[in-house]
RNA sequence: GGCCCCUUCGUCUAGCGGUCUAGGACACCACCCUUUCAAGGUGGAUACACGGGUUCGAGUCCCGUAGGGGUCACCA
């Protein structure tokens, strides 16, 4: 039998990061095991409905590589994969439960089914339904029918016994049937809930396996009511665990988002983290390894070596609180082990969306100083923006900045001015050529690397903290250096 | 609160009864290197939630307690 897995999203609104991950685990999944991965997208919440949210998904799931094989826009032989689009078939199966005895329409109005969980919380009871029109006599419906009361279709739930489930990770999980609900199938509007439409969906569509966050185990014996009413064969469900804000506070939430330890808000959605520049294969890296390890003790691997030993029931089962400062170490070394050209075409992008126009040329000749300062492709722009603004707008840094440790304002002139005569001098402008004849003149200068340096780099980049001096001066070129030593130096002696 | 799940360093985790004086990684600290910032190197500190069992032997199995999390919609 092929593996048949799916990443089921509603297009509510962006993909939240955990959704990401839960869709990597069902790519492995269906991957490792030679099967189809399947994107079906839950929209029966008309109210909660986004236009734009479908492309976002698709464009999210793209971007990390896991490609489906059958949903939208690639079709499939059980489509269509869009639930609004399929409502014939759950309104079919919601009626003949009905017709089986197994669930029943209730006519209760949204008022009434206020003032019953208003009457139990008065007497301290759990809310719930009171399961008023499971009792209706045929004749009772009829009348209601032949009203043209708009109704719902409940689930009868056994009222005794234990539901017992099973799940990859945790065993059997036993429920006590009296204390589960007669929950809502099929809504008023002809939409099915989440409820029926999972259960429909994953038997026509085949799925041999369910992975989906944890916090669908309490409606999990619904879930195997459902399947056993239907009499259809379950598939294997497997609950993973979810990912809690980094202090393990409690779930990544879009309204309350999580903060770092410098009060930095950590961003809860995929794409707050393209925009912020971390790699694709840096991300896949990371979630795969919050809940399921590689194994050897290693940290970092490929997608395609992950395959090669990936197993669902290796996942750990426990809740963990989100590694950022991993997720940065990661896609750091992710971005120093990228080929200097193919960094320079990452990185373009992000200096553009900031307003500069970008020399691939310079890009290049500073690319390998920022390889190994990058935690994301995006600070890029803080470190080295200034090499590719106008130079036209470069004003001269402030004493203060110029003014290295036990130097004045004459001295670094001084130093500015030698720097000026001996760059001039020079036959080649490079990094090496500088650097060779820089660190030549230290002692004959009077100074030491780490004031000559740091003089000339806040010349010529204005910044306090930049890429090495340099490499910088290699990527403005020789007559712009001269031109902002030379700023420098007057605007000392001014 | 009811129900359900979970419990090894600050964090992500390895461990599936003896090889555990508990291994790796991130973060942290110290030192080295150093042109700011990084990267890199070396070293360091830090964990089996607690209490009972079972067993010759428990981080590993069982039961309680505590703690954390999830969930209680005509949302998914």
């Amino acid at each position: 039998m092929t593996v048949r897995t799916r990443f089921a999203p509603s297009p509510t609104g962006s993909l939240h990061i955990g959704g990401l991950r839960t869709a990597l685990f069902n790519w492995m999944l269906a991957k490792s095991k030679g099967g189809q991965f399947i994107l079906r997208i839950e929209d029966t919440d008309q109210t909660r409905f986004d236009p734009t949210a479908l492309q976002t998904l698709m464009e999210a799931l793209r971007w990390a590589g896991l490609q489906w094989d059958e949903g939208p826009e690639v079709g499939g032989a059980y489509g269509p994969y869009v639930q609004s689009e399929r409502l014939a078939h759950y309104q079919e199966w919601a009626h003949w439960l009905v017709a089986q005895g197994k669930a029943y329409k209730c006519f209760c109005t949204p008022e009434r089914l206020k003032q019953v969980n208003e009457e139990k919380a008065r007497r301290k009871q759990p809310p719930g339904y009171d399961r008023f029109c499971r009792n209706l006599s045929a004749a009772e419906v009829a009348e209601r029918e032949a009203q043209g009361l708009p109704y719902v279709i409940r689930f009868k739930m056994p009222l005794t016994g234990k539901t017992v489930a099973q799940d990859l990770l945790r065993g059997e999980i036993a429920f006590d049937n009296s204390t589960l609900q007669d929950a809502v199938l099929l809504k008023s509007d002809g939409f099915p809930t989440y409820h029926l439409a999972v259960v429909v969906d994953d038997y026509l569509m085949k799925i041999t396996h369910v992975l989906r966050a944890n916090e669908w185990l309490p409606s999990y014996p619904l879930h195997v009511q459902l399947w056993q009413a239907f009499g259809w064969e379950m598939p294997v469900f497997v609950h993973l665990p979810v990912m809690l804000n980094p202090n393990g506070s409690g779930k990544m939430s879009k309204r309350n988002p999580p903060k770092d330890q410098h009060g930095n808000i950590i961003p809860v959605f995929v794409h707050d983290y393209m925009r912020e520049g971390y790699l694709p294969e840096a991300m896949v890296n990371f979630l795969a390894s919050v809940g399921w390890t590689f194994g050897e003790d290693r940290d970092v691997f490929s997608v395609e070596e992950a395959l090669a030993r990936f197993n669902v029931a290796d996942i750990n089962p426990n809740n963990s609180a989100f590694p950022v400062e991993k997720l940065g170490w990661l896609n750091g070394v992710y971005i120093r082990n990228l080929a200097v050209d193919d960094l320079a075409e990452r990185l373009k992008p992000f200096f553009e969306a900031a307003g500069y126009t970008v020399d691939m040329d310079k890009l290049r000749t500073i690319t390998p100083a920022l390889q190994t300062r990058l935690k994301t492709l995006r600070e890029a722009v803080d470190l080295a923006g200034f090499l590719f603004a106008d130079y036209a707008t470069f004003a001269a840094p402030p004493h203060d900045l110029l003014i290295q440790k036990k130097m004045d304002a004459a001295s670094s002139a001084a130093i500015l001015q030698k720097s000026v005569a001996l760059i001039e001098a020079l036959p080649a402008f490079d990094t090496a050529s500088l650097l060779a004849a820089f660190s030549a003149k230290t002692s004959e200068w009077g100074v030491n690397n780490s004031q000559l340096f740091g003089v000339l780099r806040v010349a010529v980049s204005a910044q306090k903290i930049s890429p090495p001096t340099f490499e910088t001066m290699e990527t403005l070129g020789k007559p712009e250096t001269l031109r902002r030593l030379r700023l420098a130096i007057a605007s000392l002696s001014g």
